[in-house]
DNA sequence: TAGATTGTTAATCGATTAACAATC
DNA sequence: TAGATTGTTAATCGATTAACAATC
């Protein structure tokens, strides 16, 4: 399993753009990719890109680079997608239904069993395949079907109170929709997509165009 | 207009949290505070927002701290939310439809007109009150209403050539969902929402709960 | 073998934190 | 005034880049 002794943020979130990359390759059936052309690909440095990696261990093999097919299956192991996860989704809006249809999700093994809703409008609806229940049965639903990841889909109020039933059921990763920074215990891992401040960032780089800047 | 010698992206991607965070402040109408209750809101270290917000100006005041209302103001200006953006998107599907709809944006400045599809049954249709337009019709259409911005909600086959459409046409800034990373020439910018990639991050981050990790 | 490219150590660069004089 | 808190410089820490011996 390897050395795993704190690994930085800066280095996993580039584990993914690796992954993808690594994808593409795979599908266009090219079988070894060096760290100089993976660097033209990302634009991170070679230099960096063998950094990252050798975090985790010696995947490639001097004078021949790294095969692509397995680097995408040790990294691929590396982000925990050698695997399903029971989900479920809480908030089944306009943006909760987009998230729970996106199929790039069930095929990377991200499993949504149920959507959540308090509308009564809503509640037993099904959106394609998936049945939107009263927010009543979340935490029953949890515990009966193992859930470990909660995709909160809610507007902010609230949020944090959904966020305490997951929690407290035994759910270990909240992937947050909700404009707001919610608190978890120990253990619970959150990972945010801010709209509104990725937004808000485009407008700032746009008033800085000149700036170097992502 | 203060200094503005090249902030680093570390920097700018704190701001639109300092905004939020001023937001919710003054709807509480707290009139005043520190940097040091700034930090145990935010999690930042009060010294590191006080170099922050120094990029930019001199905003607070010795043995006080800063005025909440004046503060969120001078944000809003450097982030530019203190104007409108004519705003379109393109891939009126589920996502692109959700994120049409959501109402912050608009509030906060971007005013989405026309939504535009390639697929001929969404075209002419309706989604509260914008229309879906023929993907044909975009260049003229960017031309004629002066879009200042483009968000790409289509899957990641052709999202590249939009973009080149885009940027061709004045576009200045890019809110890419496309699960791809797009070329763009010198003067565009582009922020990304790669959905597979934050969800990848949190499968990680489950793995690894031991880290320290955001 | 000779050429290419890795894994890894050392050097550099940049970002964060600490400290404190200035001052409201 | 005395206390609080900023703005800013200096010190530290961490991340990136460069360099190169190891080796396929």
């Amino acid at each position: 399993m390897a050395k795993n002794n704190k690994v930085s943020m800066a280095v996993v979130r580039r584990l993914p753009k690796y992954y993808r990359y690594l994808s593409d390759l795979k599908e266009k059936d090219i079988m070894r990719i060096s760290s100089g052309e993976l660097s033209k690909l990302t634009g991170f440095t070679a230099s960096q890109i063998r950094q990252d990696l050798n975090n985790f261990g010696g995947f490639g093999q001097q004078g021949y680079g790294y095969n692509v097919e397995d680097l995408h299956s040790q990294l691929g192991k590396i982000l925990g997608l050698d695997r399903t996860y029971e989900t479920i989704l809480i908030g089944a809006g306009n943006l909760g239904q987009a998230i729970a249809n996106y199929k790039g999700f069930l095929s990377a093994g991200f499993r949504v069993t149920a959507l959540f809703d308090k509308n009564p409008k809503m509640i037993g609806l099904n959106i394609r395949g998936i049945k939107i229940h009263d927010i009543d049965e979340l935490e029953s639903y949890i515990e009966a079907n193992n859930i470990e990841i909660g995709i909160i889909c809610t507007p902010k109020e609230g949020s944090q109170e959904i966020a305490d039933i997951l929690a407290n059921n035994g759910v270990k990763g909240i992937w947050n929709f909700a404009p707001t920074d919610l608190k978890v215990p120990e253990g619970v891992v959150i990972e945010n997509v801010h709209l509104n401040e990725s937004l808000f960032t485009l407008s700032f780089l746009m008033k800085n165009s000149d700036q170097g800047a992502l």
